[in-house]
RNA sequence: GGGCCCGUGGUCUAGCUCGGUAUGACGUCUCCUUGACGUGGAGAAGGUCGUGCGUUCAAAUCGCACCGGGCCCA
C-alpha cells in the first residue's frame, strides 16, 4: 500500500477527477449495486426525486442545500445496503424560460410574435439546448450521487405522455373544468394568467379617492353636456360618494352598493346612479360586503376588474364590462381620449377630468398592499377570462387524510399546521398559461358545434369533430402551468403511467421529498393530490423541509448584493471544495428553519478538511508500504492498551449517538459530534498516546495500535461519507486493501455500534487522566518548567475506585504528562511535601513537589479557582437553603449536596494550598 | 385583519416539544517552532438568553402583554 498523499489537502487535485470515476463506474445506478452483490432481490430500496430545477437556471445558494441534503440521505442510505435511486432532471419552467427567450430575442430585434407559435418553440428548445447542460455540469461539482441514466426533463416524450394521461383522467372525472373566472392577469412581460402562488403581495403607499356619482332624481334625468365640458354634471343634485384606489376601473362600474342603514346614502338604495365619463346608469344596491366604517360606507363595483366585485356582480347578476386589453390599456367604445391609454396614464386623465367636472371630493394616502407578478413585478391586473382549473377540494382532502394518519409526515412538524391551514381553504387551481412554451392543453374544440374533446392521451390531434364530423376543429391555444407536469413528478420519472414498468414497481412510491418550505403549496401538496388520485398511494412517506439560504447577517441572497461571489456556490466550490460547501450546508440546516450562510465558516471546513487529510497521513505514514495491518477483528483483545480500549469506546459510543441523529433527521448535531470526536478526542489524544507506542522502539506489539488507528480511521471516513464524499473516497481508498470489501466507500457498509467496546470505567479514567495531565502542564506553566521537562507527582488516593481508575491510566498519565516515573507515587494519604504545588480533582489531592521559585502566576491561578468556587458554593448553598430541597425531586436535591460537597473540599485543599505557599 | 417564525457572549448559532448550573464556531487574550497538521497544540476571558408581568422550589424553555425583525394568508 502507498501513502502518496500530498503534504496538505488540495481539493482540485481530487473532486473532478472522482466524480468523473463514480460516474463512469456507474456507481450511482442502484443496477451497479446489485451487479456488484452489495445488493440482491430481498433488500430494502429508497428512492429520492431531485426538486427539479429550472433547466435553464444554474446553480445557486438554494441548489447548494438541495443537493447537499439529499446527496446526504442518499449516500446515507445507499451505505446501509439499499438499492438506492436518487432521480434527476429539470423543468421546463414555462413563464420564466419563456419570458427570458422573448427578451433575448427583442435583443435581436425580433418580436417573438411576428416569429409565430412553432418558430418560438423551436427557438426556445435551442435555447433549453444550450444552457441544460450548465445546471448539470454544475450539480456534479457539488458531488451528486443522482442515476444520470435516468434523467428526465418535464417536455420529453415520456413524460408529456404522462401529462396527456393525467390531463385525460382528470377530466373525464370532472376534476378538471373549463370556466370564466377571474383570475391574476400579468399585463407585463408576462401576458398571462398566474396562480395566486405566482403573485406576491406588495406593500404600497397609494391614495384613496372619493368620487361623486350623481343620482338620477326627478329634477335630473342625466347628463346634458359632453364628459370633459365641464358642465357634465350640471343640475345634478343629489351624489352618492364612493371611495376607490382604482379610479380608472369606473369605466367598468356596472352598480354601486351601499348598506341599508346608511345614514346618507340608504335613500338612494334602488335608484340609479350614473357613472361619470361613460354615462351609464347603473344600480344603487344593497350588500353586505360594504365596510361602512371604510371610505364614505358606498363602493363602486367594478365586476370585471376586482376579485370582490366579481363575486358581487355574480350574486347580483350585474353586467361584466372589461376595459382592458390584454397588457391593460383601456380598449376603445368608452371614452374615445382614453382609448389605448395604459391604466395609469388613464388614472391621470381621468382624474383631471373628475376634477374638472367638480366630481373630486377628497384625496387622502392609503397605504394597500397590492399583488404584484413574480416574475416581471408588473401590479397584477384582475381579470374575467376563460381559463382552465383543476377542482381542488376532492383532492385536498385525501391529500390532508394521509398526513392526519401518517402515511406521510412532514417535518418540522409546524409545517404540517401549515399544510393542513391551507388545504383546509384551498381554492380551485388555474392550470392554464397563455404561453407557448410548455404542455399545451390537450382540448379541441369544433368551430361548427361548439364541442369541447379531450381525446385519449395517444391521440396526437383531432381533425374532425365526433359530435357534427365537422373538420374544423382547432386546439386550445394554452399550455398548462408548470407545476402540472411537475406534479407528476414522483411517478412520472419512475415510468407511470405504465405501471409495469420495473422502477415504478420497484422505487413507488419514492421514499422521501426534500425541499424548501416556500414551495410547500406549489409543489408538494400537488405532489400529494396527483399522486393520490391517479396512483391511489401517497409519493412519499416523508416530507422534508429546509429553511432558505440567506446572509450571514439574515438578509436575502440577491444577485445584485455586493461581495456575491463569497456566496456562490460556484465560487466557493472553486476556491474551498464542494465538502467544505456542503459540510457548512448540512452542518448549520435545521429543518424548517433559515439558514444565515457565513463566509467566515467554508474557511473553518475547510481547515476541518486538511486536519483529516493531515490526521491520516499520519497514519499512512507510520505504516510501511508492505506491511500487513490486521483488521480489528483480527487482533487479540487481550493485547488492546488503555488508549486503546478508550477510543474504541467513544468510537462505538459515536456510532450509536449518529445513528440516533441520523433517525431524527438531526444533521447539526451528527455533523458536531463527528468532528468533536475525530479532532477533539481521535487527533488530540488518541493520535497523541498512539505516539507513546509506536515510537517506543522496545514495544513489539505495534501492529495493535495501527490496526486501531486504520479501524477508527476508515470508521470515520464512512460515517462522515454522506456529508463529504470526495475527501473520504480518496482517503478511504488510500487504506490498505485488505480492509476494504468494496470497490468504494459509496457501497463500504454503514458502522454499527458494537456495545461490547463501550466502557464507562474506561472513559471514567480517561477523564480523569486528561485533566490531571492539564493541570500537570499548568502547574509546569506557572513555574516556568518546560513541557518536557520531567516532574514528580505525588497522588493521594483515598478510594479502591480511584485507584482503579489511576491503574488504568498510569502509563499514559506519566507519558501525557511528562512525569518523571522514577518519582511518581500515587498511595493513601500523602503527606503533602513542602514547596509543592497542589492540584485538586474531584477531590483528589495531587501534589508537584518543586523547589522553590517564582509563585506568584501560581497563586494568582489558585486564587482565581478559589473565587470561581466560592461563588459556585455560595450559589449552590443558596439554593439548597430554598424550598429547593424540600420541593425538588430528591435525586436532584442529592447532586447539588453532593457538588457542594465536592466543592467545599476542594475550597479548603486550595486554602491550603495558598498557606502552604 | 388572521396566522406563523425569529430575537441567546463582539459576531453567527444550538437548546424551547418534555423547566433543573447556556451548545458550537468565528473573533479576542496568554503560552507553545512537540518527529501528521501553525490551515497546528495547550489554556483563558466574555452571556441580566428582546422587555415586563405571571405560573413554579426552579424559566432561555411554560402563559400573558409589549417592543423589534421577517414570512405567509386575506
Amino acid at each position: 500500500m502507498t501513502s502518496e498523499l500530498t503534504k496538505v489537502y488540495d481539493h482540485r487535485t481530487i473532486e473532478k477527477e472522482l466524480y468523473e470515476w463514480w460516474e463512469k463506474e456507474g456507481f450511482f445506478r442502484p443496477e451497479k449495486s446489485k451487479e456488484l452483490g452489495i445488493i440482491n432481490e430481498k433488500s430494502e430500496k429508497f428512492c429520492i426525486t431531485i426538486p427539479l430545477p429550472n433547466v435553464t437556471g444554474q446553480l445557486h445558494s438554494g441548489h447548494a442545500l438541495v443537493i447537499s441534503l439529499e446527496d446526504l440521505m442518499t449516500r446515507y442510505e445507499r451505505m446501509r445496503q439499499k438499492e438506492t435511486l436518487y432521480i434527476p432532471g429539470t423543468d421546463h419552467a414555462g413563464i420564466a424560460t419563456q419570458s427570458v427567450v422573448v427578451r433575448e430575442l427583442l435583443k435581436q430585434g425580433i418580436n417573438h410574435k411576428d416569429l409565430g407559435r412553432e418558430k418560438f418553440v423551436e427557438k426556445v428548445w435551442e435555447w433549453k439546448h444550450k444552457y441544460h447542460a450548465r445546471i448539470t455540469e454544475q450539480s456534479k461539482r457539488m458531488g451528486i450521487s443522482c442515476d444520470w441514466s435516468r434523467e428526465h426533463f418535464t417536455l420529453d416524450p415520456d413524460l408529456s405522455r404522462a401529462v396527456r394521461v393525467a390531463f385525460y383522467i382528470l377530466y373525464h372525472k370532472g376534476l378538471i373544468y373549463r370556466g370564466e373566472y377571474m383570475v391574476n392577469w400579468c399585463p407585463g412581460r408576462c401576458v398571462t394568467a398566474i396562480s395566486d402562488l405566482e403573485t406576491e403581495a406588495i406593500e404600497e403607499q397609494g391614495q384613496l379617492w372619493y368620487i361623486k356619482y350623481p343620482v338620477i332624481t326627478k329634477a335630473w334625468r342625466g347628463p346634458q353636456h359632453p364628459w370633459g365640458s365641464g358642465k357634465w354634471a350640471q343640475g345634478a343634485t343629489d351624489f352618492i360618494i364612493v371611495a376607490t384606489t382604482r379610479p380608472e376601473t369606473l369605466l367598468g362600474d356596472s352598480a354601486v352598493a351601499t348598506i341599508k342603514s346608511h345614514p346618507k346614502f340608504a335613500k338612494y338604495i334602488n335608484k340609479e346612479a350614473v357613472i361619470p365619463a361613460v354615462s351609464r346608469l347603473v344600480p344603487i344596491i344593497v350588500d353586505p360586503f360594504v365596510d361602512p366604517e371604510f371610505g364614505t360606507g358606498a363602493l363602486k363595483i367594478t365586476p370585471a376588474h376586482d376579485p370582490n366585485d366579481f363575486e358581487i356582480g355574480k350574486k347580483h347578476g350585474l353586467d361584466f364590462i372589461n376595459i382592458f386589453n390584454e397588457t391593460a390599456q383601456i380598449l376603445p367604445g368608452f371614452v374615445e381620449a382614453y382609448a389605448g391609454l395604459d391604466r395609469f396614464e388613464c388614472r391621470k386623465e381621468i382624474l383631471k377630468d373628475l376634477e374638472k367636472e367638480g366630481l373630486l371630493t377628497n384625496t387622502e394616502p392609503y397605504i394597500h398592499s397590492e399583488p404584484h407578478c413574480q416574475r416581471c413585478h408588473s401590479t397584477i391586473e384582475p381579470r374575467v377570462s376563460v381559463q382552465w382549473f383543476v377542482k381542488t377540494k376532492p383532492l385536498a382532502e385525501p391529500a390532508m387524510e394521509k398526513v392526519r394518519n401518517g402515511e406521510t409526515i412532514i417535518i418540522p412538524e409546524r409545517e404540517q399546521r401549515r399544510f393542513f391551514q391551507w388545504m383546509e381553504n384551498i381554492h380551485d387551481w388555474c392550470i392554464s398559461r397563455q404561453l407557448w412554451w410548455g404542455h399545451r392543453i390537450p382540448v379541441w374544440y369544433c368551430d361548427d358545434c361548439d364541442e369541447e374533446i379531450c381525446p385519449e392521451p395517444d391521440v396526437e390531434t383531432v381533425s374532425t369533430c365526433p359530435k357534427c364530423s365537422s373538420s374544423s376543429v382547432h386546439q386550445d391555444e394554452d399550455v398548462l402551468d408548470t407545476w402540472f407536469s411537475s406534479g407528476l413528478w414522483p411517478f412520472s420519472t419512475l415510468g407511470w403511467p405504465n405501471t409495469e414498468h420495473p422502477d415504478y414497481m420497484r422505487f413507488y412510491p419514492t421514499d422521501t421529498r426534500e425541499t424548501g418550505y416556500d414551495i410547500l403549496f406549489f409543489w408538494v401538496a400537488k405532489e400529494m393530490m396527483l399522486g393520490i388520485e391517479l396512483t391511489g398511494q401517497t409519493p412519499y412517506h416523508t416530507v422534508y423541509l429546509h429553511g432558505m439560504i440567506r446572509d450571514e447577517k439574515g438578509r436575502k441572497i440577491s444577485k445584485s448584493m455586493e461581495n456575491i461571489d463569497q456566496y456562490d456556490p460556484l465560487v466557493i466550490i472553486k476556491d474551498y471544495g464542494a465538502d467544505s460547501l456542503r459540510y457548512v450546508m448540512i452542518s448549520n440546516s435545521v429543518p424548517g428553519l433559515d439558514t444565515n450562510y457565513d463566509p467566515k465558516n467554508i474557511e473553518v471546513a475547510h481547515k476541518y478538511c486538511n486536519k483529516i487529510w493531515q490526521a491520516s497521513r499520519y497514519v499512512l505514514t507510520n505504516i510501511a508500504s508492505d506491511e500487513i495491518v490486521p483488521k480489528i477483528e483480527e487482533i487479540d483483545l487481550s493485547k488492546l492498551k488503555f488508549p486503546d480500549k478508550w477510543i474504541l469506546s467513544r468510537l462505538n459510543s459515536l456510532i450509536k449517538d449518529v445513528q440516533s441523529y441520523m433517525d431524527n433527521y438531526d444533521y447539526l448535531r451528527m455533523t458536531r459530534e463527528i468532528k468533536s470526536f475525530f479532532w477533539s478526542e481521535f487527533c488530540d489524544w488518541y493520535i497523541e498516546m498512539s505516539k507513546i507506542f509506536l515510537y517506543d522502539e522496545n514495544y513489539s506489539d505495534k501492529h495493535v495500535q495501527k490496526a486501531i488507528l486504520l479501524h477508527v480511521l476508515e470508521t470515520f471516513y464512512k460515517l462522515l461519507h454522506p456529508v463529504m464524499p470526495f475527501i473520504t473516497e480518496k482517503l478511504w481508498q488510500s487504506l490498505p486493501d485488505n480492509l476494504k470489501t468494496t470497490p468504494t466507500i459509496m457501497y463500504a457498509p454503514w458502522p454499527t455500534a458494537q456495545e461490547s467496546f463501550i466502557d464507562p470505567t474506561i472513559e471514567d479514567s480517561f477523564l480523569l487522566m486528561a485533566d490531571l495531565v492539564r493541570e500537570v502542564r499548568w502547574v509546569k506553566h506557572d513555574f516556568g518548567i518546560p513541557l518536557k521537562t520531567l516532574v514528580p507527582l505525588q497522588i493521594s488516593i483515598e478510594t479502591e475506585v480511584h485507584r482503579e481508575l489511576f491503574k488504568l491510566c498510569r502509563n499514559e498519565l506519566v507519558k501525557m504528562a511528562f512525569i518523571d516515573e522514577n518519582k511518581f507515587i500515587i498511595d493513601k494519604n500523602l503527606v503533602p511535601p513542602p514547596h509543592a504545588a497542589r492540584i485538586v480533582l474531584r477531590g483528589i489531592p495531587a501534589f508537584v513537589p518543586l523547589s522553590e521559585s517564582d509563585i506568584e502566576k501560581h497563586k494568582a491561578r489558585i486564587h482565581t479557582s478559589l473565587e470561581k468556587a466560592k461563588n459556585e458554593a455560595v450559589k449552590i448553598e443558596k439554593k439548597l437553603q430554598s424550598q429547593f430541597s424540600e420541593r425538588a425531586p430528591k435525586e436532584l436535591v442529592e447532586k447539588e449536596r453532593k457538588n457542594l460537597e465536592e466543592l467545599r473540599i476542594k475550597i479548603e485543599q486550595l486554602e491550603d494550598q495558598l498557606k502552604l505557599l
